[in-house]
RNA sequence: GCCGCCGUAGCUCAGUGGUAGAGCGCACCCUUGGUAAGGGUGAGGUCGCGUGUUCGAUCCACGCCGGCGGCACCA
């Protein structure tokens, strides 16, 4: 007999090799329609795996994240069992759960098609049907390998191989269907239920090297229940509607054309809301105690070459060339901030120095890279670099922090992550340098006392660095602030000023952007408020339409006030009805509509309505210029 | 860059081996209407670019350019 243990401390007694699925029925029929696998000594089991000594157990449930995964590898051995069967060529290769679903690599020569993945998905509809037996067999691994390689799967052969000596190789078997899979798995495809769907079809290499063959990815999502895979459709809708390139051209900001891949024609909405940005960045690092500098765009390359940038990173510089000489159009700021720093005798009286740009930069990002706002080759950083002694590294990185955060809150972002990543394989500056580096900026990090998870090999070529993740409305994170640790560039530029002993020193790089790319801040922006932007950012921010064409002389003068006010904001004169234009100005996000018809203009009121709003209200107007400059007024006003 | 899909009016999209359509938008006319679409008329297209097949190509084939999704890359 054997003690069975309870996550609430509860013991029960089994016969020797008993089942999770028989503990769970043991507890309740629910929990064992419920159940998907079972954690004994936290291991992860299958629920049909035999149970041979005492253990501490847990029965996981579908409506958790474990049970989500344990289905979603399911869906995909349900989907490579489908794929089997109906197109027997194809070679299986790797198929893992992921966020929200799962995929499958397959190698077949014949491209999969929208009509495939309609077939496929069918037939695994029947497979859930079938209700097949899921079996886990513990197999050699040479008659594994060898199973394998008769089958031609030369894939799964290579996995096993792969496979550390001494690890046990399990195979799954399901119908007429047999996986290489640790598992576990449902105890048959039955479990699996209904809450799946197969969304898209993508190229993919094999291990993720693009020197190896092309495979056919296709990704599925996969849930608990069909309630779960709606709302999960309906969020994925959601994010297609805050599609910032939408959005973008819905309400006029911007536009991309095939003459000039990767760069952003600004509309003149959207350039307002680019220099209200900045207008804030500005005051916000003035405060600060940063100086802002301007430096050359198209640069020689012997400075690049000095710098290291035209050995580590010339594949994404572009390049010019004039009366012999080879220019190239600078990819970040910092080597222009050493010449300014150079530029006249320093003393340690200067330090810190905190030399902030608003520097375009071009990078010549692989073209499937590219995308809207997001990912572009000509950007504009709110880039700041700050020299400073070794000592004060700790405290610029803790002034930092709370700037960054500060501001990242009067965008209405609370959740924000923070990364250490350190050096990574192809880096400047030998081990010593960056062991230093790393160090100083970890006490740094520790001194703020935040939170921060590490991300390994992850850091600039000249740097360790800390990532400010940002989540928005809808759960997802957006990387875009950063801060650098850099005892590299100074050395190599030749960077120096005088200590209070009269001796040369080095100063020490802080690079450091809070928005990171202006452009993609600004895409981040709109999706995370699905265009609806708060007032103080919104472009246009008031618009004042007449009832009939009585008020229009009136309609003038309240404009005129408002921008008199400061306030951005326009006039809608047109013979419409006001219900055609309150949907018109409604629909291009315009935060306030004022409108005003013959009651107004007799007590010169205002009718005021917010956008979102279906009720609106009287207001004199003087009173509504004072009301609304107050709401428009930016948050660190 | 690689794989898959796509490219038709300003926008969203339908369509055909015999040079093309809808809705919205736009212009003009009527309508002056109190909070999410009032009515009429009209203009608007080198069907991404090139080559080929064909009597004839927007449609078929190939190449290129661009977009979308993913992979790889990455601030």
């Amino acid at each position: 007999m054997l003690t069975i243990t309870l996550p609430d401390g509860s013991t029960q007694t089994h016969e020797k090799g008993v089942s999770g699925l028989e503990i769970a029925s043991a507890i309740g029929a629910g929990l064992a329609k419920a159940a998907v696998a079972i954690r004994v000594n936290g291991e992860l089991w299958d629920l049909t795996r035999p149970i041979e000594k005492d253990a501490a157990i847990a029965i996981v449930t579908r409506e958790t994240d474990e049970g989500r995964e344990v289905l979603r590898h399911d869906a995909a051995h349900a989907m490579a069992e489908a794929v089997k069967e109906l197109y027997p060529e194809t070679q299986v290769t790797i198929g893992p759960a992921i966020e929200n679903g799962f995929y499958y690599d397959f190698s077949r020569k014949e491209p999969f098609t929208p009509e495939d993945l309609e077939k496929i998905e069918k037939r695994m509809h029947e497979i859930v049907a079938r209700d097949e037996e899921v079996v886990r067999e513990v197999w050699d691994r040479k008659e594994a390998i060898v199973f394998f390689k008769n089958m031609g799967e030369h894939y799964k052969a290579e996995i096993i191989e792969a496979i550390p000596e001494g690890e046990p190789i399990t195979l799954y078997r399901q119908g007429n269907f047999i996986d290489l899979c640790r598992g576990p798995h449902l105890p048959s495809t039955g479990r699996l239920g209904k809450g799946f769907k197969l969304m898209k079809l993508a190229g993919a290499y094999w291990r993720g090297d693009s020197k190896n063959e092309m495979l056919q990815r296709i990704y599925g999502t996969a849930w608990a229940n069909e309630k779960e895979l709606k709302h999960h459709l309906f969020v994925l809708e959601e994010a297609t509607r805050r599609d910032h390139r939408r959005l973008g051209k819905e309400m006029d900001l911007f536009h991309i054309q095939e003459e000039a891949v990767g760069s952003i024609f600004w509309h003149a909405k959207g350039w307002t809301l680019y220099r209200i940005l900045e207008d804030y960045i500005r005051r916000r690092l003035d405060r600060a105690g940063y100086v802002e500098v301007r430096t050359p765009e198209l640069v020689d390359r012997s400075l690049w070459e000095q710098s290291g940038h035209w050995e580590k990173f010339r594949e994404h510089m572009f390049t010019a060339e004039s009366e012999e000489r080879v220019l190239a159009l600078k990819p970040m700021n910092c080597p222009g901030h050493v010449q300014i720093f150079r530029q006249g005798g320093k003393s340690y009286r200067d330090l810190p120095l905190r030399m902030a740009e608003f520097g375009t930069c071009h990078r010549n990002e692989p073209s499937g890279a590219l995308h809207g706002l997001m990912r572009v080759r000509a950007f504009t950083q709110d880039d700041a670099h700050i020299f400073c002694t070794q000592d004060q590294i700790t405290e610029e990185t803790k002034a930092f922090c709370t700037l960054l955060l500060s501001v990242y809150k009067d965008f209405g972002y609370e959740d924000v992550v923070i990364k250490y990543a350190d050096r990574p394989d192809l880096r400047a500056g030998d081990d010593a340098v960056w062991d230093a580096a790393e160090a100083a900026l970890r006490a740094a990090t520790e001194a703020t006392g935040l939170a921060v998870s590490p991300n390994p090999g992850e850091g600039a070529f000249y740097g360790p660095k800390l990532e400010f993740v940002l989540r928005d409305a809808i759960g997802r994170d957006w990387q875009c602030g950063t801060l650098q640790v850099d005892f590299v560039l100074p050395e190599r530029l030749n960077a120096s000023y005088i200590g209070e002993d009269g001796e040369k020193h080095r100063p020490v790089m802080l690079h450091r952007a809070i928005l990171g790319s202006i452009e993609r801040f600004i895409g981040v922006l709109i999706e995370h408020y699905a265009g609806r932007l708060p007032l103080w950012l919104a472009p246009l921010q008031v618009v004042v339409t007449t009832i009939t064409n009585d008020s229009d002389a009136y309609a003038k003068e309240v404009v005129a006030a408002l921008q008199k006010a400061g306030l951005r904001v326009e006039a809608d004169l047109r013979n419409e009805k006001i219900n055609y234009k309150v949907r018109e100005h409604s629909l291009a996000k315009v935060p306030v509509l004022l409108a005003v018809g013959n009651r107004e203009t007799e007590n010169r009121t205002v009718s005021i309505r917010y956008l979102g709003d279906k009720d609106q209200e009287s207001l004199a107007l003087d009173k509504a210029v004072v009301r609304l400059t107050s709401e428009a007024a930016a948050p660190d006003a």
